[in-house]
DNA sequence: GTCATTGCAAATGGTTTGCATTGTA
DNA sequence: TACAATGCAAACCATTTGCAATGAC
């Protein structure tokens, strides 16, 4: 609530890529060391590899897997203790559907899930379609809502034509 | 989705109680007859822990322990198992805030949680608060939304009013 | 009588934790 | 150097499952 940077996915370069992920992680540890929080080779995997999915929510076991290459000897349980982490600095958003492991994206574009009871599909919706419903939380109850994440479940276009 | 039942809590009796919990029980358990499953001491246990609850909502373990004095011999396992039931029958609902064990009331009035991220309260807010969302994502995306629990995070009035 | 449901015990699977070691600042 | 972060193994805990016994229709 106190974040107003809404920092676009990076400047485009001219073959159409995104500038470099290593800047934009060096931004984010930039954040740690400010607050006086330690930089270290686990939480700069973590964040290489949550940019490097470009907004595909991954887990702590898929996490470890990407980074097994790179760094074999980095632990399933420091990757849970550094999600944790990023989470409570505010850098990653955790997402959780149902009792299935819980992903996490970078915190850079609210956005939100829509997911099909049928078929399984998930859609993304971005923040402002909640608008209206964080007004009247806000009018009604004095509730301010923050939804960092926020699953919403019925059928998606195609399965509600199939109808059944 | 072919439910358009909305009855009423029962209706009041003279004293302002309302209409014992079993004919309530009774109802449901009709359905299932009709639907071809059978009636069961477990299932009939659990729905009535869950009425006598008065929307309260309740999990697994805590339904055993109540249903325990009554039948002993009840199993943890079988809860879970009428749970699921009679969740997939539609006759109750499933709520999950954060990796808490997941809780379950009847599906007579559907309503929502605003959950405060600093002190934990929940306030709860009825379906029709979700109207434009619902709508909106039919218009944009042709995603039927039937949200029949959702939980969105932020600040309570208090907290918010606490700042910090 | 038949087949779904249940009791029980054991397995699952994601996540957490205790502790000695390592690495960052 | 000091203290936070990590590796590893073991613990946790809600939930699930296999199977034989039981109960509903």
């Amino acid at each position: 609530m106190r974040r107003r940077t809404h920092p676009p996915r990076g400047p485009r370069l001219a073959s159409g890529t995104v500038a470099p992920v290593t800047d934009r992680v060096d931004e984010l540890l930039e954040q740690l060391r400010a607050r006086g929080d330690r930089v270290t080779t686990a939480r700069r995997a973590v964040l290489v590899e949550l940019l490097e999915a470009e907004g595909r929510h991954l887990s702590a076991e898929e996490l470890v897997e990407r980074i097994g290459p790179k760094h074999p000897d980095i632990h399933l349980s420091t990757v849970y203790r550094t999600l944790e982490f990023l989470r409570l600095a505010g850098i990653i958003v955790q997402v959780r559907v149902d009792r299935d492991a819980a992903a996490y994206h970078v915190a850079d574009h609210g956005h939100h899930h829509a997911v099909c009871a049928t078929c399984g599909a998930m859609i993304e919706f971005p923040d402002q379609v909640l608008r209206s419903l964080v007004n009247r939380l806000a009018r009604d109850h004095g509730f301010v809502a923050e939804p960092r994440h926020l699953v919403i479940d019925g059928r998606c276009a195609a399965c509600a034509a199939a109808d059944n």
